[in-house]
RNA sequence: GCCCGGGUGGCGGAACUGGUAGACGCUACGGACUUAAAAUCCGUUUCUCGAAAGGGAGUGCGGGUUCGAUUCCCGCCCCGGGCACCA
C-alpha cells in the first residue's frame, strides 16, 4: 500500500466528503445551540493574499472548534464589492467595473474553496447587487423619515485638471494622483447620517462589550471624544452676529488673550472683502488638504482680521485671528485662545507676540515661568476676580452659573466625533435613493420604486461619474408632485453595505423585507474576526446600523459583535507586503506546492492571532515536514496491527508518563483554543506530544494502546487546523465517523496526576538547585529539602537565612 | 501631531495571575543512511569564563517597587496600525 502522504489526493477527498454530505449547510433548528462565527468579508480584488489566508483560517479554525464543543454553527462568505478599486481597473483597462468585480468573485470563491473554508454558500451576500443594496437604500429612506439624514456643504478633494473627486489616498503630497494637479478644497452639498445622535449609548454600550479587547474599545472611547464644557458667547465689537465657541477649559477663562475663526467663517469672508491679504490667506487655507493627519503636522498659520470680541467677564477687547488649524466644521468653527494653559495657543501667541496671562497655578504653589512653557494641569484660579482661588471644578460651576444667568451660555457636551458623510461622487457603489425637485426639494425614493438600479453597462473614463451623462438614469419624476424632477448621481460610501452585512446572511434571500425572524436565531455574531485596520471606522459604522435596525424594529440586538478577535498582518522582511515593494507572497503557488492544511497550518502556527505574522518560506518547510510526521507516525502505528484495549493500572512508567502528557495536552490545547486563542502554542503542544508519541519506541501491546488514544487525540485536536489530512487520518485509524462530526476529546484528570514534582531553588532570587519532592510534601519539608541542596549549601553556608519563600509547586527562594 | 499596539537568541516565537527566560518550529553546524544528491533520522545551537563541576551577563534604553520583574510603575527611543473619501 502507498501511504505517502499526497496532499492533493487527500484533500480532494475531504473536501467532496464535506461537499456531498452539504457538512456546513445550517438552517435555524430552536433544538441546538447556535454559534454565529463571521470573517469580515473581503473586497474581491480578484486575488487571494496572505491576510486573507490568515483571517479566513482563524475564523474556520474556531467555527470547526465550536463545532467540535456540539454548537451549531454558522459561518457564511460574501462579498464588498463596492468600491475604487473596480473603476481604476476600468480605467486601465477598459472593462466595465460590474464585469471586473463578478469575475474576480468567481476566481476568489474557487481559491476558497480550495483551502477547505466550511462556509454555508447559500448564503452568500454580494453587496453590488440589487438584491442586496435595495435594502440599504429602503433603510436609508427610513432615516430620512425618521430626521437621522440630513444634507449639508462639507469639504472634498478637487482635482482641477481630472474634474474629479479625490479619496484620500488618491493625494499624494497634495497633488492628484493621476493628473499631479495641485488639490482644491471644494464644498459640495452631501448627505449626513447622525450617528452623533446616538454618541452616548455608542460610548456607555462598549463598557458591556467584555468580549472585546480593551485597545479597541479604548480606540472607540477616544474617537467619540465626549467632553464637557461650557459653550459661550463673546460679542463683537461693533455690534454684529456674537461669537459663541466651547471650552473645556472655563476655568481659563480670564487668560483669554485672542480668538481664532476658521478660514470659511463668516467673519472671516467679510473681512476678506476689504482686505486682500486676507483674501489671500483664506485662499491658500482652501488649498490644504482636507486629512486630520495633514492638518495637525502642518504649520500653524494665522492672521489677525482687524477686529474684536469683547471679553464676556472683563469688557477688554480680544482680537480676531483667522487660523488654518480651526474648523468650519469642527464645533463652532471658532475658538477661544489661552495660551498660558494651552500647548497649540502657546505656541501661535509665541509665534505671533500675542500676550500670554497666566491664570492657573500648580496646586502645590510651585512656580512656574509661563513665557517659557504652558502649564496645562488642572490647578488653583489666579488672577481671575471672582473666581480667584477655586479649583477647576468650583471654577467650572461659577462660570456656568454666571454666564446661565445672563444667557450667555450654558454647560454642554460636545463630540470629537462628526455626523458620517455618506455621500460619495462615484459610479461603482449603491446609488442614493433620492430625488430632487425644483418645488418639493429632495424627496427619499418611495419603497415601491426601489431598488434604484445602478447601470452596470457602462463606459468608465475616470472624468466624473458616468451617471451624470446618462438621462435614463438621473430623469424621474418627483415622488411628490410628479413634476419632472432628477435623480441623486452621488453613491454610497461603502462603508454602508459592511455596516449591515453581517444581518443580511441570516436572511440572504428574503425579497420581502431586510430582514426576517431567521435574524433572531443567529444575532448577535458570537464571534467576529477581521483586521485590526477596522477598529474604528467598520466596527463603529456597525455598531451605530446595528443600534438604527433595532430601533425601525428590525433586530432586538443591542450590538451586533458579541466577541471580537483583531488579527495583525502578514509581513514580509518586515514590511507589510504590497506589489510596490514587491515582496508579495501568492497563496495559491503554495497551496499548489504544499497543499492548504500546510498553508493554514503555518498561519496558525508561526504567531499568535493579534500580532503581525512574518512570512517565510522555510517555515511553511517545516509545516508541510510536520504534516509528513504526522501521516507517518499515524501509519506506521496502524502498521503494527490490532491494538490491545487499554488496562490504566498495568502501565509501566514510561506508558504513563506518555499518558499523562496525552491528557496533559488534551487540557492545554482546548484551553488555547477555546479560551486563549493563541493557536500557535496550541500547534506547539501538537507537536510536544507528537515527539514523545515517536519517542516511545517500545511496540508492547500497552504501549501500543497508550499510542493510540495520543494519536486519536492528535487527530482530533488538529482536526480544525488542518482539517484535510485529519479527515484522512481519522479514517486510517480504523472510525467509521468523520472527523468533523466527532466531539472535543475529554481529558482524564488523574491520568495528569503527578507522585513526585520538580521544585526551584533560588537563593537570593538566583537559580541555584532544583530538587524533587513528593507532589503532597508540606512547606515544612520542601524547605528543608532544598536547603539540604548540595549547590545551594555552596551559597548559604555559613550564612544566617533571613527569610525564606515557599511557593507551592513552584519554588522555593532563601534569602541570606 | 493625536489615539492604540509592539520591541525577548542567527530568525518566527514561548513564558497564561509577579515565580526555572528561550517551549515549539526554522536556520546553521556535526553525525547516520546513500555511489551521490534530495528526503528522512539522531545530536548541538542566547552570549561569555571554564577541561568539567559550575560561575557571570542577558528580554529596546534609563530609573523605581519587590525576597523575586519579560510581566507592575515613571521617563525616553524605535517600529507598526488608525486619523473620518483605501477597504
Amino acid at each position: 500500500m502507498d501511504v505517502a502522504y499526497k496532499p492533493d489526493r487527500v484533500e480532494q477527498k475531504a473536501r467532496n466528503y464535506w461537499d456531498d454530505n452539504r457538512c456546513f449547510e445550517v438552517d435555524e433548528d430552536p433544538e441546538k445551540d447556535p454559534f454565529y462565527c463571521l470573517t469580515m468579508f473581503p473586497y474581491p480584488s480578484g486575488h487571494l493574499h496572505m491576510g486573507h489566508v490568515r483571517v479566513f483560517t482563524l475564523s474556520d479554525v474556531i467555527a470547526r472548534f465550536q463545532r467540535m464543543q456540539g454548537k451549531h454553527v454558522l459561518q457564511p462568505m460574501g462579498w464588498d464589492a463596492f468600491g475604487m478599486p473596480a473603476e481604476n481597473a476600468a480605467i486601465k483597462r477598459g472593462v466595465p467595473p460590474a464585469q471586473w468585480t463578478y469575475q474576480n468573485i468567481a476566481d476568489m470563491r474557487g481559491q476558497f474553496q480550495r483551502l477547505g473554508y466550511g462556509y454555508d454558500w447559500r448564503r452568500e451576500v454580494t453587496t453590488c447587487k440589487p438584491e442586496y443594496y435595495r435594502w440599504e437604500q429602503w433603510l436609508f429612506t427610513r432615516l430620512f423619515e425618521k430626521g437621522l439624514v440630513y444634507r449639508k456643504n462639507s469639504v472634498v478633494n478637487w482635482d482641477p485638471v481630472d474634474q474629479t473627486v479625490l479619496a484620500n489616498e488618491q493625494v499624494i503630497d497634495g497633488r492628484g494622483w493621476r493628473s499631479d494637479a495641485l488639490v482644491e478644497r471644494r464644498e459640495i452639498p452631501q448627505w449626513f447620517m447622525k450617528i452623533t445622535a446616538y454618541a452616548d449609548e455608542l460610548l456607555e454600550y462598549l463598557d458591556k462589550l467584555p468580549g472585546w479587547p480593551d485597545s479597541v474599545k479604548s480606540m472607540q472611547r477616544n474617537w467619540i471624544g465626549r467632553s464637557e464644557g461650557i459653550e459661550l458667547t463673546f460679542d463683537i465689537e461693533g455690534g454684529g452676529e456674537p461669537l459663541t465657541v466651547f471650552t473645556t477649559r472655563p476655568d481659563t477663562l480670564m487668560g483669554v488673550t485672542y480668538m481664532a475663526v476658521a478660514a470659511e467663517h463668516p467673519l472671516a469672508s467679510n473681512a476678506a472683502e476689504s482686505d486682500e491679504k486676507i483674501a489671500a490667506f483664506v485662499a491658500d487655507c482652501k488649498k490644504m488638504q482636507a486629512a486630520e493627519a495633514a492638518m495637525e503636522t502642518m504649520e500653524k498659520k494665522g492672521m489677525p482680521l482687524g477686529i474684536s470680541a469683547i471679553h464676556p467677564i472683563t469688557g477688554e477687547r480680544v482680537p480676531i485671528w483667522v487660523a488654518n488649524f480651526v474648523l468650519m466644521g469642527y464645533g463652532t468653527g471658532a475658538v477661544m485662545a489661552v495660551p498660558g494653559h494651552d500647548q497649540r495657543d502657546w505656541e501661535f501667541a509665541t509665534k505671533h507676540q500675542l500676550p500670554i496671562t497666566q491664570v492657573i497655578e500648580p496646586l502645590d504653589g510651585s512656580q512656574l515661568d509661563i513665557a517659557q512653557g504652558p502649564y496645562v494641569d488642572y490647578g488653583r484660579v489666579i488672577n481671575s476676580g471672582f473666581i480667584d482661588g477655586m479649583n477647576f471644578e468650583q471654577a467650572f460651576a461659577a462660570i456656568e452659573q454666571r454666564f446661565a444667568e445672563n444667557n450667555r451660555g450654558r454647560k454642554t457636551v460636545n463630540y470629537r466625533l462628526r455626523d458620517w458623510g455618506v455621500s460619495r461622487q462615484r459610479y461603482w457603489g449603491t446609488p442614493i435613493p433620492i430625488i430632487y425637485c425644483d418645488d418639493c426639494d429632495a424627496q427619499p425614493v418611495p419603497e415601491d420604486q426601489l431598488p434604484v438600479v445602478l447601470p452596470e453597462d457602462v463606459e468608465f473614463t475616470g472624468v466624473g461619474s458616468p451617471l451624470k451623462d446618462m438621462p435614463e438614469f438621473y430623469e424621474a419624476d418627483c415622488p411628490k408632485c410628479g413634476k419632472p424632477a432628477r435623480r441623486e448621481t452621488d453613491t454610497f460610501d461603502t462603508f454602508v453595505e459592511s455596516s449591515w452585512y453581517f444581518s443580511r446572511y441570516t436572511s440572504p434571500d428574503c425579497d420581502t423585507a431586510m430582514l426576517d425572524e431567521r435574524e433572531a436565531y443567529w444575532m448577535p455574531v458570537d464571534q467576529y474576526t477581521g483586521g485590526v485596520e477596522h477598529a474604528i471606522l467598520h466596527l463603529l459604522y456597525s455598531r451605530f446600523f446595528q443600534k438604527v435596525m433595532r430601533d425601525v424594529g428590525l433586530s432586538s440586538a443591542d450590538e451586533p459583535f458579541t466577541n471580537l478577535l483583531t488579527q495583525g498582518m502578514v509581513l514580509k522582511d518586515g514590511a507589510k507586503m504590497s506589489k510596490n515593494k514587491g515582496n508579495t507572497v501568492d497563496p495559491g503557488d503554495l497551496i499548489e506546492k504544499y497543499g492548504a492544511d500546510t498553508v493554514r497550518l503555518f498561519m496558525m502556527f508561526a504567531a499568535p492571532p493579534e500580532q503581525a505574522l512574518e512570512y517565510s518560506d522555510d517555515g511553511v518547510q517545516g509545516a508541510f515536514r510536520f504534516l509528513k510526521r504526522f501521516w507517518n507516525a499515524v501509519h506506521n502505528h496502524v502498521a503494527t496491527g490490532r491494538v490491545a484495549s487499554l488496562k490504566i493500572d498495568k502501565l509501566d512508567n514510561a506508558q504513563r508518563d506518555l499518558r499523562r502528557k496525552t491528557h496533559q495536552t488534551i487540557a492545554k490545547v482546548g484551553d488555547d483554543m477555546g479560551r486563549r486563542y493563541t493557536f500557535n502554542t496550541a500547534v506547539a503542544a501538537s507537536m510536544e506530544l507528537l515527539n514523545a508519541v515517536t519517542r516511545l519506541e517500545d511496540t508492547s501491546p500497552q504501549s501500543s494502546a497508550v499510542v493510540r488514544e495520543a494519536l486519536e487525540a492528535v487527530v482530533l485536536f488538529l482536526s480544525p487546523i488542518v482539517p484535510h489530512i485529519c479527515h484522512e487520518l481519522w479514517q486510517v485509524l480504523g472510525h467509521e465517523t468523520a472527523v468533523v462530526d466527532e466531539r472535543w476529546p475529554k481529558f482524564d484528570a488523574n491520568a495528569m496526576q503527578q507522585d513526585r514534582i520538580e521544585i526551584v531553588v533560588q537563593v537570593n532570587g538566583k537559580l541555584r538547585g532544583k530538587i524533587s519532592v513528593a507532589a503532597d510534601a508540606n512547606r515544612d519539608e520542601v524547605a528543608a529539602s532544598a536547603i539540604a541542596d548540595e549547590n545551594v549549601q555552596r551559597f548559604i553556608a555559613g550564612k544566617e537565612i533571613r527569610k525564606q519563600i515557599v511557593v507551592p509547586g513552584r519554588l522555593v527562594n532563601i534569602v541570606v
